[in-house]
DNA sequence: CCGCGAATCAAACAAGTGTATCATACGCTG
DNA sequence: CAGCGTATGATACACTTGTTTGATTCGCGG
């Protein structure tokens, strides 16, 4: 939790920069300290100034490493690798989704973070590397439910695909709280997409099923429910 | 947003109390100032050092005095209404939680601020006040499928009912910014929660009706994924 | 070796935080 | 009114924050 960082071979400057990674993924932009960043790579509190103006430029480089690294790192599984099977893409970008959301990647950390402090970096955050995903999700659902894409409908289903999978993540203190039994190991994220997955085609094929117009099953504001589809 | 507390007519106290609840509101306890506090109490920064003693406990008071009013407020819709329609309680339960998860009602504020600060608050607010939410979904659950309401499978549907709904929170700067034509009224609230409820109705009854010792409709994982279910 | 620029360091700065001090003003009781 | 305890107020303390400042060291070409 305290250790210097890696290698001493590197630059100061490279050091700074994965010390900070790791402090601002531990802590976010606010509560991450330039002492402790600069203690954990060894050199001096000036030296961030020295090196990056500020702490905001620093972290800005850190955020673009981050970028950079992660692309090629572990790809996100899509519906063009095999166009034929959605569903079976669904299953597998679960598994892929859900293990990021159970896992401590630097990135996943880097990007919740973000989303609890609302920097203006977020922004950037969302369009680079959070809409893909939605847009993603939102191809799969449409190839297996037949409605477009852009659709309102699609819109909700994607929420709660994704919605079932953040929940690890946002809540995670709720669910090791009140889940007893809760590991967070390769067999419980098996179990969780799988679960989330069957959930999910069978929420997918009612929700879609339904005609627009359905008799209201409620009382009242369910006619003003399905007015702008599309 | 810098406004002056209510009314004068109260004792100083009280009006460090509710400005406090709406600073901690706004930005949870670590941003909270106490200057601010008192700024909008029209009170001097020992004030609260004099009336709570400390920041600390004046946030404790806060939590205290919010989860006292928010008993009787509006009371979350319980399966024991009525016991012989659990889908039904479900479908108002989703309104309950989905309006709660829209709305900016001081106590969701003050809770999901402690979610993302850990404060040892968080315990106490989790056991008083949101272990209950949970409980009562598993029992509406419990209900609809058939399942023992402590069973594993029923803590995933649990999570995927309750992940639906928080995602609008938790999520709040992704929606805003993906789903364009997303709005916040109360239609929105009628719509998403009528959608979740389709949705999840069908998720239950899939999940719920696979025999444990099902195929695995995965190469490998799925085996483990149905061992300790009770 | 000299000199010069880049890099590093200890120390201090300015502004922020929560908290403590002490004098003063208020409201009540005798 | 006198007296007294509670409440308030201006101010300062101790500490942390990001940042700045010079001095010092290091490496390398002339």
């Amino acid at each position: 939790m305290s250790e210097i960082a890696s290698d001493q071979a590197t630059t100061t400057r490279d050091r700074l920069l994965e010390a900070a990674t790791a402090v601002f993924a531990e802590h976010g932009f606010r509560d991450a300290g330039v002492r402790e960043i600069c203690r954990r790579a060894g050199a001096n509190p000036a030296a961030v100034n020295y090196h990056f103006g500020t702490k905001q430029e620093l972290y800005w480089a850190v955020l673009r490493q981050a970028f950079e690294k992660a692309g090629p790192g572990w790809p996100m599984p899509r519906l063009a690798d095999d166009p034929s099977d959605p569903e079976g893409r669904l299953r597998e970008w679960l598994r892929w989704f859900v293990e990021r959301m159970f896992g401590e990647t630097v990135m996943s950390q880097l990007m919740f973070a973000e989303m609890r402090e609302h920097t203006p970096a977020l922004d950037r955050l969302i369009d680079e590397s959070i809409r893909p995903v939605f847009t993603e999700v939102a191809g799969m659902i449409s190839a297996i439910t037949g409605l477009r894409a852009d659709s309102r409908r699609v819109e909700l289903m994607v929420s709660s695909v994704i919605g079932q999978c953040i929940f690890y993540k946002a809540a995670k203190p709720l669910v090791e709280r009140l889940h007893a039994k809760h590991r967070r190991d390769h067999a419980e994220v098996e179990r969780v997409a799988d679960h989330v997955y069957r959930f999910s085609i069978a929420g997918l094929r009612a929700v879609s099923e339904v005609p627009l117009g359905d008799p209201p099953l409620t009382r009242d504001g369910l006619d003003a429910a399905c007015e702008d589809d599309v």
